[in-house]
DNA sequence: TGCCGGTTTCAGCGGGGCCTCAGCTTGCCC
DNA sequence: GGGCAAGCTGAGGCCCCGCTGAAACCGGCA
């Protein structure tokens, strides 16, 4: 039982590993998020306690790669703020779980034995960009309140876009990632499912959601356009 | 989608059953202990909100009672103390999750939705799906108030995509989940038996309960079609 | 042994969607 | 403004996926 304790404040970090080892688990630990998101692309942990506020990268933007990226690691965040919208934003951006600071380290192993326990649940089924609601579950997409009826490339295509919202994403990464690594067919077939996406989603509904930035890929806005 | 509230304090009460009622749960509630026990017992519930301070019966009381009765309906408990051991103890107790008061609303909308999410799969006695009925355990399956019989492997492969309603499910998932993990014989096994079970319970309805995603797998309906 | 219901296999077919291609438009750089 | 490359577009063919009816297989039972 490997967990993953990214945490900069070099007390906690310690007393965070004594109290787990105590409980049987088997430590490592990070001191900034950048160093925190390679171990955890490299390892394989049970769940992974995060800091929110770390150097070099927040807790949110590392959960958010690893989720973008597949891993579903559970992760239980620890936030310094009590602000009401912070712990929705940690679940939003795909933790399973969070704690405010000051916290009760009884509490902390409870949670953590919860998390284990449970494997990771919660992959967040829904993707929503504004009014454009993706299920990848269910092969389903809607407009607001349309139904509309993907075929399963373009849904793969558009699910893609999805997950990495507000980023450009080439071509050749899209190709990669919903064909088969050893198509060579040419980016025109992106091309063409971009169009059909967009005839789809965009063009009966007057948006423009997705941009194509030339010479670079294309771009699905964060909030559906 | 029923939830049971169990809260003494009728602000509050009200407010959670407002709250939960526009995200389209069907609520019931209790406020105390023993009556929210006796609708526990009597009721299926996808979840249940269950304050700790309760007069007649506590909510640790109540929980740990249903869990010796071999009710697992998940269960999130709402302390008001934030000693540190209330929230470990809840856990300890049988319960799936608990928030500390005061607790924002966001927060309890995601955590009751990912129990539901959760609990689904455990065991239902029945599942139901609209106007369709499957009773596992029977090997009984209805429409409506019409009996519908399903041979052992019609039954197998319905109940399949019952428990995973409103999601795709590929034939592979399918073949290895009804079928010995070492069969070979093709996906058109599969398609024979959605055939015949759309004869029984579609056809005779005019219904499309199972629809097919091509180039993914089927999907059927959560509400039955 | 012969019937019977359930299970599995097989082959034909019809169509949907995947991919290609060629021509056109747009944006960028000299 | 001219020229080039990148991207857009419409149409079309082909292939594979899924559908279907029928027949073979198989075990239980009279």
């Amino acid at each position: 039982m490997r967990i993953l304790v990214v945490e900069d404040d070099s007390r906690l970090r310690e007393l965070l590993t004594e109290g787990l080892e105590q409980e049987g688990f088997t430590i490592e630990t990070a001191a900034d998020g950048l160093s925190g998101l390679a171990l955890a692309r490299s390892g394989e942990y049970a769940a992974i306690v995060l800091d929110v506020m770390l150097p070099g990268c927040s807790g949110y933007q590392l959960c958010s790669r690893l989720r973008e990226e597949g891993d579903w690691t559970p992760i239980l965040m620890l936030t310094a703020k009590d602000g009401e919208y912070d712990e929705a934003d940690g679940l939003d951006v795909g933790a399973d779980d969070y704690l405010t600071k000051p916290f009760s380290f009884v509490v902390l192993i409870a949670r953590v034995r919860a998390l284990v326990r449970r494997g990771g649940l919660d992959r967040p089924e829904v993707l929503e960009l504004g009014d454009l609601r993706l299920e990848p579950a269910a092969l389903a997409c809607a407009r607001g309140t349309d139904e509309v009826t993907l075929t399963a490339k373009e849904f793969a295509v558009l699910e893609y876009l999805a997950r990495r919202a507000g980023q450009v994403v080439s071509k050749s990464e899209i190709v990669q990632s919903v064909w088969d690594a050893a198509y060579d067919g040419g980016a025109n077939l992106v091309e063409v499912y971009i169009r059909s996406l967009r005839r789809k989603i965009d063009v009966p509904y007057g948006r423009r959601s997705i941009r194509t930035i030339r010479g670079a890929g294309y771009l699905l806005a964060r909030d559906g356009g």
